[in-house]
DNA sequence: AAAAAAATCAGGAAAAATCCCCTTCGCAAA
DNA sequence: TTTGCGAAGGGGATTTTTCCTGATTTTTTT
């Protein structure tokens, strides 16, 4: 194993795409993979054993035990040398954005040409970063309307409580369960209704589901 | 090529892993991938062009176009002779059973491990289906209790009642869109709490999206 | 055709959700 | 110091949801 072979780590729980994707990954030229993680948790465990650093990790984002958001951010913190790009499905501005900020150097989605991920991984590995088109537009779009990301970010107990709403619980019990009184928490529900243009509590289930702010 | 080595049919609209599952199958002895289908449409299309027949496709559910319980529908109506296994990510029991009784000789998740998917391809070709553990274990539930299953059975007038109430509709609202007195539009919503145990509207929503229902 | 079962509809009431306008408090900017 | 702002909370009314019980009509079974 020469030393200008780059060297790739797989973060996914689907046993399946994760070793087939290693196959893959092996018959690039220059490219080989160190080994696979089925979560963060699992990810931080082998980093530890292992003495060689991969080059760039891929990294799922819907995990078990320690999802792609958290991972990210432990490995921003504890390896700020390893390149990551983030793996996912979702194609929400949201998740996209988050993912970003969390450090990662560019977003795959599952379905792009395996061709492409070739060049995702080279040009990572060269200039340091990779960003489709697709997200390329997306970032853009981003800072072209961040007033509408205002519509769309929400403070901490709002976040609660729109997941507690997306429960059997009255808002008397999502009160109990905050600490706080059913006047505050109609007022979030208020709140929440006129900056979504939504007109019941199902809208904001439909919401939170639509935006990946819980999932069921 | 040989006549011993089983052809196999990926159709998936997930181009990364329907990419490098060739890769992975094409190192399985005895296996070779004949082509990619991203739809059931693109299925059909390529089942006409090509002169040779796969010895089994690979059938994913979760396919825009034309997904897998149309194909599978149309595969067993049109090539009974081709065996396909279910390849999915969802693992609740009515998709399972779905596909079995569509014709599926198998289920297989996204996570299971590469070896098992090489044990599966074998088995389908010699034996003419593969059942995992977890999914034979599911049937023998299903067949245990078929009772629950009338739990779970709907009449028309309640799915579309439960597709309407998954919308910021009032009762009254659907009731117009039936064409049915809000009374009715009650009796449906009463006869479903207590069918499925459940309190209140959320509770519905959060079922017909756990239970694949409607889809948003 | 008669009986049984299922679907539709109703009355009435309690609980929950929704809406609108208002007060208090703390904190920070001017 | 005053002004402004946002978060927490309140009063009170209306609408919608939820629940329970019973009646009527339609469909199915016998």
């Amino acid at each position: 194993m020469n030393s200008d072979v780059h060297t790739v780590v797989i973060v996914d729980d689907h046993l399946l795409l994760s070793g087939s994707l290693e196959k893959l990954i092996n018959s690039f030229e220059g490219f080989q993979v160190l080994f696979h993680a089925s979560n963060g948790r699992e990810l931080q465990l082998k980093l530890k054993k292992e003495s060689k650093k991969p080059s760039v990790i891929l990294l799922d984002i819907n995990m078990p035990v320690m999802d792609g958001f958290e991972t990210a951010e432990w490995l921003t913190e504890h390896h700020p040398d390893i390149k990551f790009l983030a793996l996912s499905m979702e194609d929400d501005e949201q998740t996209i954005l988050k993912m970003l900020r969390k450090g990662a150097k560019g977003y795959l989605l599952k379905d792009i040409h395996p061709d492409k991920l070739k060049i995702a991984l080279q040009e990572t590995v060269s200039k340091g970063f990779y960003h489709s088109d697709k997200v390329a537009t997306t970032m853009l779009h981003a800072l072209h309307n961040n007033n509408k990301a205002s519509e769309e970010s929400f403070k901490e107990n709002e976040l609660i409580f729109l997941q507690l709403a997306c429960s059997e619980m009255t808002y008397k019990e999502i009160a109990d369960q905050m600490n706080l009184s059913p006047k505050t928490i109609d007022g979030y529900r208020q709140e929440l209704f006129n900056r979504l243009h939504i007109k019941n509590r199902v809208g904001l289930v439909i919401y939170a589901l639509k935006n990946n702010l819980i999932h069921i």
